[in-house]
RNA sequence: GCCUUGGUGGUGGAAUUGGUAGACACGCAGGACUUAAAAUCCUGUAAGCAGAAAUGCUUGUGCGGGUUCAAGUCCCGCCCGAGGUACCA
């Protein structure tokens, strides 16, 4: 029989299905093993080959995982909800919910034909009532906590009204929005609204002023994305920073577990270096600067206190809400433009620009703490409000930032380090001994840090802090196609429904715009309010009632859905939890999670403080919810160009091109083969293109190419399905892997693809005769045949538990030639090769297995026996032997002698003799059995 | 700008983590089989120089330095690409 792969994986496909053999349910009696991909977002492209490359690796992870006794968790599902649907349903009038539906089918049927073994009856996706209900249960339960610091845990509200009650702020130490202090008979006194505002201060998801993109013209808010040179992406529309109030969730508050516990977990040093950088620890001091003529302090948070005495200005942030309080009128016109200026700016785009410095004088000055002297405070760009304080003691003998303000508006600079330059730059090495700094002179860096902290403390203005650079996350999004808060208002006081209640469904508009007075797109529902008598959502025009309230109008953003659901797809049908203590019990968390690096400060953040406050509350019994990760790299386009002659409808060959004067023009890459353009499909493809003409080389018609993002506009976009068509799912799923290493981005590319398939048909026909016909012989296995199988399976299991795929492949390929060659068609040496190649072909593994009879596909890969040394020893093999790394003779010996016995012999050789020159060597290098060098 | 990451033949990549650079595969060239094509198989293939050939020599892992008997791998300084940069997912 031919190697008929479509006819093999469509049959195969069908009975995996049809005998649900990849469902799996709790069973204590084998180890369990977690393997989890980042779920796809069902975008309207379909599944592009990108995809596969993360699910590939899974699954010949899962394969392996099952081989040897584990019982794996497999699951998949769709991340759903997101702003490309919203803006489809905006251009299209279509129900985003709709469109979803359709692309997740797509989604599903690419999926299916690539023969992952996923469990299908554990599907999620984050935009099902059923699903959201849980994201939604899980901001009840943030919007009822607050953080100790002191139990280092989330615990309910109530505790905290009741210590409140007693004892007011006292001795609390919890996290927080701003620094509050009262007595018990003051919060006593408080009204049911002004408690309410003060908890906010206090809850783990809570409303706060926050700095956003807001478009005007759009009415809405943007993200950073969306916004190119301070004009909206969409429109051209000027888009300004403003100050809104929106739902945070209290991340910050997790830092300190989130740094620590990464040291707990198996990600790549790089991996845990982006969330150590972006988490951004830093132990330093807050002091109170007093300010000339006024009784407040102005706060700062400093790395280096040892520098103040070389602070000769502040510097505040434009969004500041000291800038208004400290400009004077006769520098308010000036401030006015400038703050109108930095509005333009996003953060990203001011980080960028370190070139050009901008600032303006406020006409107010604080005092300096130690030397009384007057410090001019200053507003710039470069100050960020959403770090520390918003406000900055500037030191621009040992700041480059400040070094560069100082320069370009002719302020002091003051040397603070015995014998630093500051004529051309700043000083910022943390060594040396103070100058120029009072009671720090004479000191060492590092002792004056402590000595100034100390000192600022012994005054009382300031103290020890360790400022972090996480930021709260913003949680709301005025969208439509998200996750509705569980909110309705009373005035401006937010309260959270019942979470029996849950869930609170996404109501119908009439159209996904804002409205007219810039609410989000929720703002349209007429049924969108709350019913506190009933528990119910009811008529938006019944709101007078005063037992009516309106709902929430923003929704969740992206990562909502995401942050949980590894809990959820073990135990997806519970309605009673969002797991079950059982189901979590015996599943703990991810083995092994795959993914990209781009979620590395997004998604991986924030999972992993959702489920540290899940851990608090006691229903993930796990810290961190992904033990190991591993990420794959990007897949990009390989886009292919035509050039035509200017002014015709002639085209040229690349070589050729610099003859003429051409224009290049993307061509579809699916008709082209190896940079040879199909010359008829190109006429066919537009119909301006059906009389080209063309200037060939060598008969031929060849593209050019570039690596770009694989994107529809550049006609890159590569699906799997033609690939699976004419190659079938176990070559796609070997060449992904033998493309190069898993973690590397990489263009897509066809060109190997050959190859791959070459080698299955060749493995196919390991099992066949000339005629086709299966023949397999149960003689005993040669020596040379154990070796090349044994060396295989070393090699392979090696290479897999390095999620070295490429190089498994690689090993297959010179397995099945050297088998070939020896024209071995043994069963004792088939049989386990068909095991070894499961996990990365199963389609044409099952269909040998079926051929051979073989029954027990459950054998566990660890009980072949390993490379036997005994094979090795049949032929000689000759190495250089160097001196000080230059070859002086060759020696030849047996495979499989034991280094030591090698080192003996050559030492004993007469050419070492005369090469040692009388000296004893200092060293011998010998790898695999080969002396590389001797040192003498 | 900052953080992370990569740069090796015509191409994708390998290199036991400091030890014979280029495994494996694609492509290309030549050959076998075939009326022919496809398929399959065999041989060659980093560059340069010398040689009839076996072979030998030289150069060579983005650029410039350095450490070492030995550097693709370690150190210092650059250049270029990719991802992230907090509302894309």
């Amino acid at each position: 029989m031919e190697y008929n792969f479509l006819q093999i994986e469509k049959k195969w496909q069908k009975y995996w299905a049809d005998n649900k053999v990849y469902r799996v349910k709790v069973d204590h009696s084998k180890p369990k093993y977690y393997i989890l991909d980042m779920f796809p977002y069902p975008s309207g492209a379909g599944l592009h080959v990108g995809h596969p490359l993360g699910y590939i690796a899974s699954d010949i992870n899962s394969r392996y995982k099952r081989l040897q006794g584990f019982n794996v968790l497999h699951p998949m599902g769709y991340d759903a909800f997101g702003l490309p649907a919203e803006q489809y349903a905006l251009q299209t009038g279509q129900h985003p919910a709709i469109t979803t539906d359709i692309n997740i089918k797509r989604y599903r049927e690419q999926l299916d034909k690539l023969g992952f073994s996923y469990d299908w009856n554990r599907e999620i996706r984050t935009c099902d009532p059923e699903y959201y209900k849980w994201t939604q249960w899980a901001f009840i339960k943030m919007f009822n906590s607050y953080y100790c610091y002191d139990a280092q845990q989330a615990r309910p509200i109530e505790e905290l009204i009741s210590v409140f009650e007693q004892q007011g702020t006292k001795d609390l130490n919890i996290a927080s929005t701003e620094e509050l202090s009262f007595t018990a008979e003051e919060w006593n006194a408080k009204s049911e609204k002004d408690k309410q505002e003060i908890l906010l201060n206090y809850r783990i998801a809570y409303l706060a002023e926050t700095v956003v993109n807001w478009c005007p013209a759009l009415g809405t808010v943007l993200a950073n994305d969306e916004v190119i040179n301070g004009l909206s992406e969409r429109g051209g529309h000027p888009v300004e920073q403003r100050k809104m109030r929106q739902w945070s969730l209290r991340i910050s508050a997790y830092a300190q577990r989130l740094l620590a516990d990464l040291d707990a977990i198996e990600w790549t040093d790089s991996l845990k270096e982006i969330q150590r950088n972006w988490i951004g620890r830093s132990e330093g001091a807050k002091m109170f600067f007093s300010l000339k003529g006024r009784d407040d302090k102005l706060e700062i948070f400093t790395t280096r206190p040892d520098t103040v005495f070389g602070v000769t200005f502040m510097v505040l942030s434009p969004e500041s809400h000291w800038t208004e309080q400290l400009t004077t009128s006769a520098q308010k016109a000036k401030v006015d433009r400038y703050i109108d200026h930095a509005k333009k700016r996003n953060e990203r785009e001011r980080m960028a620009d370190t070139k050009n410095v901008t600032g303006v004088f406020t006409g107010s000055y604080a005092v300096h703490p130690f030397t009384s002297e007057d410090i001019p405070i200053w507003i710039s760009e470069y100050v960020l409000a959403g770090y520390g304080t918003g406000a900055i003691m500037a030191v621009p003998g040992h700041d480059s930032r400040d070094y560069l303000f100082a320069k370009h508006f002719d302020l002091p600079i003051i040397p603070l380090i015995e014998g630093c330059d500051t004529t051309h730059e700043s000083f910022e090495a943390k060594e040396g001994k103070m100058i120029n700094s009072g009671f720090l002179n004479g000191l060492d860096v590092k002792d004056a840090i402590k000595k100034a902290i100390d000192e600022v403390e012994n005054r009382g203005i300031g103290e020890r802090k360790v400022n972090y650079r996480l930021r709260d996350a913003i949680f709301s999004r005025q969208r439509y196609w998200g996750e509705p808060f569980p909110v309705y208002y009373k005035g401006e006081i937010p309260y959270v429904i019942d979470e029996n209640y849950l869930p609170l469904t996404l109501p119908d508009v009439d159209k996904f715009l804002p409205t007219k007075n810039g609410e989000p797109p929720l703002g349209r529902a007429t049924k969108w309010a709350w019913d506190t008598v009933n528990n119910e959502v009811v008529e938006t025009s019944k709101i007078d009632n005063n037992t009516i309230f309106p709902l929430e109008l923003s929704t969740m953003p992206g990562f909502a859905g995401s942050s949980a659901y590894y809990l959820r797809y073990m135990d997806t049908k519970n309605n009673e939890a969002l797991v079950s203590k059982e189901a979590n019990g015996y599943w703990h968390n991810v083995d092994l999670y795959i993914g990209g690096t781009e979620h590395a400060t997004g998604h991986l953040v924030y999972s992993r403080f959702w489920n540290k406050f899940l851990f608090d509350i006691n229903v993930s019994i796990e810290p961190e919810p992904f033990k190991k990760l591993v990420n794959q790299g990007m897949i990009q386009g390989r886009s292919n160009f035509v050039y035509r002659i200017n002014g015709t409808n002639t085209f040229v060959s690349h070589g050729l091109k610099d003859s003429y004067q051409t224009t290049a023009l993307h061509v579809d890459v699916n008709i082209v083969y190896n940079d040879v353009l199909n010359r008829d499909l190109f006429r066919k493809w537009r119909p301006e293109f059906a009389d080209a003409e063309f200037v060939l080389e060598d008969g031929e018609y060849i593209c050019g190419w570039a690596v770009e993002k694989m994107s529809k506009s550049m006609f890159n976009v590569v699906n799997p399905d033609d690939i699976v068509v004419t190659y079938g799912a176990d070559t796609l799923r070997i060449y992904e892997m033998f493309l190069g290493p898993l973690e590397l981005s990489k263009p897509w590319d066809t060109k190997g693809i050959d190859g791959v398939h070459r080698f299955l048909r060749k493995f196919w026909r390991l099992f066949h005769n000339r005629e086709n016909q299966v023949y397999i012989v149960d003689d005993k296995a040669t020596a040379a045949e154990l070796k090349v199988l044994h060396k295989t399976i070393k090699k392979v299991q090696e290479d897999i538990e390095n999620f070295s795929f490429n190089t498994a492949v690689s090993a297959f390929m010179i397995c099945v030639n050297k088998l070939t060659d020896l024209k071995c068609n043994k069963r004792e040496i088939l049989e386990p090769l068909t095991i070894l190649l499961s996990p990365f072909a199963p389609h044409i593994a099952e269909e040998l297995w079926d051929m051979l009879g073989y029954k027990n596909q459950s054998i566990i890969i660890q009980s072949f026996p390993q490379l036997n040394k005994a094979y090795l020893v049949e032929n000689s093999f000759e190495y250089p032997v160097s001196f000080n790394g230059k070859t002086r003779f060759k020696k030849e010996f047996q495979l499989g002698i034991d280094n030591s016995e090698i080192e003996k012999a050559i030492l004993a050789d007469p050419n070492t003799q005369k090469h040692m020159d009388g000296k004893s060597p200092k060293k011998i290098i010998i790898v695999q059995g080969k002396i590389i060098n001797i040192v003498v």
